[in-house]
DNA sequence: GCCAACGTTGGC
DNA sequence: GCCAACGTTGGC
């Protein structure tokens, strides 16, 4: 088992981009720009393409998985920091020196059936994951290879 | 809508 | 470097 990352969680919220919103984008893909948390941003820039992501809706009801894409792009600086009209516009962030970073990201497949945070909650072997831990709220987040594992099973029912 | 948890900012 | 104030996230 490789003690890089591959697997990784992001969130959304489905009011301003939803799973549904990316299996209708152009080639199903999407960059997945305004994220403007250091640590997020650390993770982006260590996805490598054929990463894999479980898209997670937030402020959501219910806040569930409810998809899975992978990482089509490695990370670039994210254009909307330097837009001063854009609601993620950053002036710490200038084109000759960028501050913060976009991946792009397709679609694999929307879950039919979503699993809930409740659910989640409910499984021992995800106790120590970061979705579930008090406070959380990292919208880019690494996934043990264990968790992923488990939760495809649940996936699959 | 409420509010706890968190990250960032800025005065000192 | 400390820490209060502030803005944001996100479950409920």
């Amino acid at each position: 088992m490789s003690p890089n990352h591959t697997y990784w969680l992001i969130k959304s919220e489905p009011s301003a981009f939803s799973i549904d919103d990316l299996g209708k984008a152009p080639g199903r893909k999407t960059c997945w720009d305004g994220v403007r948390n250091y640590q997020a941003r650390n993770y982006m820039r260590a996805m490598k393409v054929g990463d894999r992501l479980f898209f997670y809706h937030s402020n959501a009801d219910p806040p569930a998985i409810v998809g899975i894409a992978e990482v089509v792009r490695e990370a670039y600086p994210d254009p909307t920091a330097f837009d001063k009209q854009h609601r993620h516009y950053d002036p710490k962030s200038k084109p000759e020196k960028p501050l913060w970073d976009m991946v792009d990201i397709r679609l694999v497949k929307i879950l039919t059936r979503p699993l809930s945070l409740d659910r989640l909650r409910q499984e021992p072997g995800l106790k120590g994951m970061e979705l579930l831990r008090k406070g959380s709220r990292l919208s880019v987040q690494p996934v043990r290879t264990a968790e992923w594992a488990l939760i495809l099973r649940l996936v699959e029912g």
